[in-house]
RNA sequence: CGGGGCGUAGCGCAGUCCGGUUAGCGCACCUGGUUUGGGACCAGGGGGUCGCAGGUUCGAAUCCUGCCGCCCCGACCA
């Protein structure tokens, strides 16, 4: 076997790097933190994209594009926010290059050096803000509900493909409103979106909640977010939505006129999500075999195989499934390569996490028939030719379904609740997974939670946070229910 | 940025301790043939600045010095 997968159990993280390796998602670059995005890989972010950006515009966003550079000057207007993401930033000094008096190769021109340094983007709060001034009057200017896909840059130490990587792709959302309401509501809205969109298309069920002010976003006055838990029972943060008060826009001097023409500083928000879902959708669904995709987002998702090998009658039958499934919306890979035995084919498909293969040979044939095998169970039928179709196209909700509710199960399993700090330290070295808890509230015990025990508080959930005893530590009264995790 | 491991063909590795023919093996790749319902077999073939830069030596993948990179585990973070 060429593909060698290191099995979950033995080492996760060498599982998790050989998936992504070995299945095509991405590969390492040249460049330090840095990764290539391979086809598979990039295809299933489109597919993210494609429907993310589908529920932006359903509710009234619209996109736009603002520059990669921002002026250092620009960062620090904000004082938490720059104090967040001044650690990680990749600057700008120079623009030019010139060949080396003294040898080979090129050097940094020293003449060219920038009056003012560029700040390469780790999110783009600051110039967008800049820009919100000039195109922000009046009550009659907003809402203003812009999304931009792009890349930023945050200089990480320790990067993980897909999980962590010095640059990587997302969307941001910057909206500027005329009251506290509606930008509350706005940070509400798309908090349900990022929810429903790893529950109904990931099939990663999410704990939407609250980040307490330590975990918060630098400029933030209230960050929500949505919580998965992965195989190894540990939380990954898989979106944030922000509501920033008037910060942003009293740092940018943003103010709009109301309807009795009083000036006021307008409301804002901003939330994203990145390639990091690629992430945490390969550490819900895989396996040992490889990549396990939900269908809603799986590029391919039917493989026809010809058995052992493509001929007309096959290939007859095979190109008659695909327009019938094609018809229906369903993506179809018609494997018409001759040199490769079925067995190899399947271990391949299997690895790159196809949801549906339909294998085809001449006994299938004569028996008017095909076998239907399923990634997520592994499980293989035979079915009749007259209504492989529909049948394909129930078994594709099917495997949707059955990923979401198995990762549900998986979560339900482990997520405990406890009432005191030996039984929470029991649970979290036993277990794992998350633990709801009742929390004083302080900043200071969780910070001393997060020393113990490298647990931290994942969000103060929406639903099930009244407190109903005293906190875990600190014995003092609980003043919300949260919920802990080890995370990424 | 600390602790550990590693860098030899696309991938996985042996060789390094103890310097000495033309640097090897498996997988992958190319050609031909035989095969074909779960990762086929046989034969032939191509592919390497041994991570980089210096040094020691008649001679360096092997010894010395410096640097770079990657992986795992921590700290920091989405």
């Amino acid at each position: 076997m060429a593909k060698e997968i290191t099995s979950r159990s033995e080492n996760y993280s060498q599982w998790y790097n050989d998936i992504v390796k070995k299945a095509g998602l991405a590969d390492h670059s040249a460049v330090r933190g840095c990764m290539v995005i391979k086809p598979l890989g990039f295809a299933i972010w489109e597919n993210m994209k494609a429907q993310l950006d589908t529920m932006f515009k359903d509710t009234g966003h619209v996109n736009a594009y603002f520059p990669i550079f921002i002026p250092k000057s620009f960062l620090s207007r904000e004082a938490k926010h720059v104090e967040g993401f001044a650690k990680e930033c990749a600057v700008v000094t120079h623009h030019r290059l010139m060949n080396d008096p003294n040898g080979e190769g090129v050097i940094v021109d020293p003449s060219s050096k920038l009056e003012e340094e560029l700040i390469v983007r780790p999110t783009s709060e600051t110039i967008i803000w800049n820009t919100y001034k000039d195109w922000i009057q009046s009550y009659r200017d907003l809402p203003l509900l812009i999304n931009q896909w792009a890349n930023v840059v945050r200089w990480e130490m320790r990067t993980r493909p897909f999980l962590r990587t010095a640059e990587f792709l997302w969307q941001e959302g910057h909206t500027a409103h005329a009251t506290k309401q509606e930008a509350w509501e706005e940070a509400e809205l798309i908090h349900e979106i990022y929810a429903r969109f790893a529950e109904d298309y990931m099939a990663m069920p999410v704990i939407k909640g609250a980040k307490t002010a330590s975990e918060r976003f630098a400029g933030a006055d209230e960050t929500f977010t949505i919580e998965a838990l992965m195989q190894d029972k540990k939380a990954l943060q898989a979106g944030t939505s922000h509501f920033l008060g008037q910060n942003f826009a009293k740092a940018f001097d943003v103010k709009f006129a109301d309807q009795n023409n009083k000036e006021e500083h307008v409301w804002a928000t901003s939330w994203g999500v990145s390639t990091r879902l690629v992430g945490g959708l390969v550490m819900t669904h895989s396996d040992d075999e490889g990549l396990v995709l939900p269908p809603k987002l799986a590029p391919t998702q039917v493989v026809i195989v010809p058995i052992p090998k493509p001929n007309e009658a096959i290939l007859e039958v095979a190109e008659k499934i695909k327009a019938q499934l094609n018809e229906k919306g369903i993506s179809v890979k018609i494997d018409k390569d001759k040199k490769k035995r079925p067995g190899f084919k399947f271990a391949q498909y299997e690895l790159e996490g196809v949801p549906v293969r339909i294998g085809i040979g001449m006994r299938d044939l004569e028996n008017n028939q095909v076998e239907i095998a399923r990634r997520d169970t592994k499980e293989k039928s035979s079915v009749s030719l007259e209504g492989a179709d529909r049948y394909v196209a129930d078994l594709l909700v099917e495997i949707q379904e059955n990923l979401v509710q198995r990762a549900r199960d998986f979560r339900k399993e482990h997520t405990s609740e406890v009432k005191d700090f030996e039984s929470f330290k029991e649970v979290l070295e036993s277990k794992g997974g998350f633990i709801h808890a009742n929390w004083d509230g302080t900043d200071e015990t969780e910070a001393r939670i997060k020393e113990l025990t490298k647990a931290t508080i994942r969000c103060i959930p929406l639903e099930g946070s009244e407190p109903d005893g005293n906190d875990i530590l600190s014995g003092q009264p609980g003043k919300h229910k949260v919920i802990y995790a080890k995370a990424y």
